[in-house]
DNA sequence: GTGGCTTCTTCCCGACGGGAAGTAGCTCTC
DNA sequence: GAGAGCTACTTCCCGTCGGGAAGAAGCCAC
């Protein structure tokens, strides 16, 4: 099973994706990165600390402190969202029978390795912030 | 009003931007920039070539080009996405009188600064989808 | 057995995005 | 000079996606 998947791997590996065309699976893959709450939860469970934006490595997070620290997320998309990652195999979910029921997420390591680059997503914004709002200043000034 | 807008920039990046929190505006952006259009569109001004990703470079293309090229994206969409880019200082919108009128479009510093982080999103999801396939096929196969 | 805790799931509705048709300005044809 | 044609939008309609709130499941404390 596992060479079987490994195989199917490489095959997938030799295509020539190409994320410009609609019908392509890279495509819809980047489509679904390319979602606040994905680039969200990838940065939370990364590690990344709040103000620094250094990662620490992964993080297992409850459903609960993900969706405290992910504020504005409505329980429905934050499930969502998780269940799609686990689908795609970028976290994990780990449901311990405690009362009440405890349901853990951690990142796995090809979440990882996007998790470093949602992290950079989130620096830039921070860290461009000023520059952004300068230029939608200027935009607005010369519209009116 | 250059240096007014250097003032107001040091300020703004003097304080402590955090993406996690709802209202700040730091968050307002990475919202935006986390979005399907906005990565394809800085991948193709930023130059990467369909196949390799690898860039070349900003590019000047035409709305027309673009249309062409992210293909999928509604005129609405594609022209709502760049207003907003141009707003927020990624890119340059330029009018050539011409017969019929030429709108060209090109990164800025700021824009290219970002496409350098959509450029290997697009890579990693290109990189990684037989992986991402391999998981969902597992995924699907136990939920069955 | 009622309330409470967590993690969903369901329902309703408003907002966002796709599709197609309409617009503007100019030029070329007939 | 009326109509067609070209690019780059803009507008309208409508289906789908996402937010908000309430319900469900499973178990324990009181």
């Amino acid at each position: 099973m596992t060479t079987m998947r490994a195989v199917q791997q490489q095959v997938h590996a030799k295509e020539d994706y190409d994320a410009f065309l609609a019908v392509c699976p890279s495509r819809q893959l980047l489509d679904r990165i390319s979602n606040k709450w994905v680039v969200l939860i990838l940065c939370a469970l990364g590690g990344a600390s709040p103000q620094t934006g250094a990662s620490e490595g992964p993080r297992t997070m409850r459903y609960s402190e993900l969706s405290r620290l992910l504020a504005g997320v409505s329980q429905k998309m934050l499930t969502q969202t998780l269940r799609s990652l686990e689908r795609d195999g970028l976290l994990t979910r780990t449901v311990t029978p405690t009362v009440p029921v405890t349901v853990s997420y951690r990142l796995t390591d090809l979440g990882l390795s996007l998790h470093h680059l949602t992290r950079e997503i989130r620096n830039w914004a921070q860290a461009h912030m000023g520059e952004v709002l300068a230029h939608r200043d200027d935009y607005d000034a010369v519209a009116s």
